[in-house]
DNA sequence: AAAAAAATATTGTATATGCAAACATTGCAG
DNA sequence: CTGCAATGTTTGCATATACAATATTTTTTT
């Protein structure tokens, strides 16, 4: 029943993952940049709406992130006041939060995603789009637990 | 005729291949770590090699990167002497070109990156990676002339 | 041949990314 | 209550990435 995928994996999966990186970046940003964001802020800024005030590492975990790497990507969403890093309960956490403005912001970026998403369906075509999410989807499940597959024996 | 894939593609495209990309890239760099190299650096370094003494601009170009990227990323390797930059015939563009020890460093990393990729066809399965590939592929294709789209019109 | 235009590579600036190390705090052992 | 282990975040360091601006060298115009 191999009919509909070729045979081996010719090639580097690495590097064709990182080449179409690449290109969808450009697609997203080149919308997203008219208000202003990157693509990876707009991401940010749309998980922290949607998880609420969050832990630093609750947030980096729930995004695939390393917690040193969230740190980071979040000091121009707070310079620009977007949202805000205030002390947690456990003093030696924090906690995110959205801020109006940053409410407000997610709010017109989202259109601008809505708008470069539509976009990569039609060039891409939605059913091919769709494939697609379903098998990084699948492939993010196996590879899930990479960094603790060890531990969890 | 929506029997395999479902409907509406939900969430975004770029986040979703962002998560995968990192969880990929780790799983190489894993492998490559053990002979001191990035996975970005052996693919550098590997096509290097097959598109032989070659332009920077057209190195770039091959793997769907700015050659402002490829300048920097070009620097560690030739600070390691696995490649050298010359002058070219003309005089505002230079060569890239594979040194003997580059070269044998890329048959050592050979080996770290198939295995590598076995190890992530066996974890997702040969066909899933033979669907994903085919799929990048695609969308690459359709993707491509992204910057020149409005040009060649 | 001098001036303008085109081609090519590099630098400036900013973000994204991860690992390892450093910091800070809490919790537990004694 | 002191000391140490565990937890959670941030910094240090290095690479990856792109766009805009700059530098350099042809090539083309006039």
């Amino acid at each position: 029943m191999q009919s509909a995928t070729p045979e081996q994996p010719r090639g580097c999966t690495h590097f064709q993952l990182r080449q179409l990186m690449r290109r969808v970046s450009q697609h997203y940003d080149l919308e997203l940049a008219k208000c202003g964001l990157k693509t990876t802020q707009y991401s940010l800024l749309a998980h922290i709406v949607r998880l609420g005030p969050v832990r630093p590492g609750d947030l980096a975990s729930a995004m695939t992130m390393e917690p040193s790497t969230l740190t980071r990507n979040l000091k121009p969403l707070i310079a620009a006041g977007w949202v805000a890093l205030t002390d947690g309960s456990d003093g030696r956490s924090r906690c995110v939060t959205i801020t109006e403005a940053g409410r407000n912001k997610r709010a017109v970026a989202q259109r601008h995603w809505k708008s470069a998403q539509l976009g990569l369906d039609q060039t891409l075509g939605v059913q091919r789009v769709a494939a697609l999410h379903a098998l990084i989807n699948q492939s993010l499940a196996l590879l899930m637990p990479l960094s603790s597959r060890t531990a969890d024996v």
